[in-house]
DNA sequence: CTTGCTTTGTAGTAAAATTACAAAAATTAT
DNA sequence: ATAATTTTTGTAATTTTACTACAAAGCAAG
């Protein structure tokens, strides 16, 4: 009964394979032994018998099974059906690293999976309240400044056309200077969207002291660990950049996404407050491309 | 015999829904019902025992599990692990698009799941001798030019940051008069990097336009069928924008990835092919932010 | 219409998973 | 420290599930 209870907890809607990784310090020796064995590989647990599988990790068929039904699955053959699901195209594992052997295609599919990995991540750990707030805010506010440097440069200048296609009035300053003039010229109304995939870079931090200065509002997109994060009214995280090379993948499509998701909340929202808003004055401006 | 041999053409690295719809029309009678009855509801089906499959199917168990066969798994359970793995959250099945009276909660997953859905798709379209014939002509040239308008001025700033990273010379002229500057100014060893998520925008078909005159090397990322495509000496396709509105996701998060591979082709090939190479002179100017 | 081939189904067999129950281990109270 | 109770694990029997061999039905060519 109270096992029963324990992994009502643990059991979600996520994947089996997370679940069983996290409550593998909550599992006693036999379910250990078994959780390990089939996380050893994945992929090849799916192909194995409840037989085969209670031989490997050294413990009886019925304890296979009854471990099974911990997952929140029917029996042996349905959990199995849930891993092979979990575990498609080794996706959640480890990310791939890139390595210099690699052909085309490897690399390639690695960055793929990769990018997709980082996704589905992204949507086990994305807070929709935070969301939610972003877009209040961003609907509420007057104008937009957008600050992104270096890598995130490109996530600032898509910001400002998302918005802006939005019917917001964006503005994505370039340079350092007009950074920091309109970091330091806040006027009631305004919102500072600050982009930063380090969270610690210096130039970024101090448009946000600058803006903070007047107490004004600022919404990060940056890792949960950082200066900016620490600095700004209203964080939006993205899980930590996995410390792995450059090469394997660029966080940076995640971002986009974000930007995605904030854009289609802000029209879903305005068209649900339809007239208390102002024109959609620079729409025009900016046709579909 | 003749059967195993019509179905080897079907098998393939895909996914199990797609070969069964593909392999539909070359079907019997038998085999249709069981075919048709499974693609109804895929989901429901990984649920099914063979009993209950091959009586919903009107046909005896035996052919339900020749059927099985014939789609290059070795009987019924393994059928329906591999078709778990195929029908995977609907992801594949089509693309959500977002509705007003969705949530915070729908539209972000909405979204994360559409993205996913296009890398998917992406995965199993991309040509990698496209791509290795693109890191091939980007190492080789001299000076790379970007362009990209509107939407896709991110995306162009993206590859001016990502090819910097990588050592290679490559800039994003901002404005259009630079732009037709840059383009009517072909040198023996410039290559052009043009980015459009339709294609078909006038301005950015002129600097096609005026390259071609100087026969200057054209890469595109753009979608198949455009102008844009016919006028380009390599073409890097991303599968057409599916045509639902703007909201439900953008494809730029594809163009984003693709831009990531072609970063990695290229570090990953001048590491092998160090020496013959250019020093990454402007590599210290970009440190990773 | 009959011969040879393919396809489908029936019945029996083998294998796999589940359940009931008993033994062992661990925990608690005395 | 030890007895009693609870929890955990394994053995053996049962049931379910999938597979195979073979026979019947359907189909095509001679």
């Amino acid at each position: 009964m109270s096992q029963t209870n324990k992994v009502a907890a643990w059991s979600s809607e996520l994947n089996l394979i997370c679940e069983m990784r996290s409550a593998l310090s909550h599992l006693n020796k036999t379910e250990k032994k078994i959780a390990q064995n089939i996380l050893a590989d994945p992929e090849a647990a799916t192909q194995k018998s409840i037989a085969v599988l209670a031989k490997n990790s050294g413990v009886s068929e019925p304890s296979v099974n009854r471990f099974c039904k911990r997952f929140d699955t029917t029996g042996f053959p349905d959990f199995k059906l849930k891993l092979a699901k979990a575990a498609v195209s080794g996706i959640w594992e480890t990310v791939h690293p890139i390595k210099p052997e690699d052909d085309t295609g490897k690399y390639t599919t690695k960055i793929i999976n990769n990018t997709i990995a980082n996704l589905m991540a992204f949507k086990q750990s994305v807070s929709y309240q935070q969301i939610q707030l972003a877009v209040d805010a961003l609907i509420r506010a007057k104008r937009i400044f957008i600050v992104g440097l270096g890598g995130s440069s490109a996530t600032a200048r898509d910001a400002e056309c998302k918005f802006f296609q939005s019917g917001l009035s964006a503005c994505y300053p370039v340079d350092l200077i007009m950074q920091r003039m309109v970091a330091s010229n806040y006027a009631v109304g305004d919102l500072y969207f600050l982009i930063s995939q380090t969270g610690e870079t210096k130039e970024i931090i101090e448009v946000a002291e600058l803006a903070k200065l007047n107490n004004a509002p600022i919404i990060c997109l940056a890792p949960e660990i950082s200066r900016l994060s620490r600095l700004s009214t209203l964080k939006l995280q993205i899980g930590r950049v996995n410390s792995l090379d450059r090469l394997s993948f660029s966080s940076q499509a995640t971002y986009q996404v974000m930007l995605d998701i904030l854009a289609a909340g802000i029209s879903v929202q305005k068209n649900t407050t339809a007239g208390i808003l102002n024109k959609d004055c620079f729409k025009e401006c900016y046709k579909v491309i």
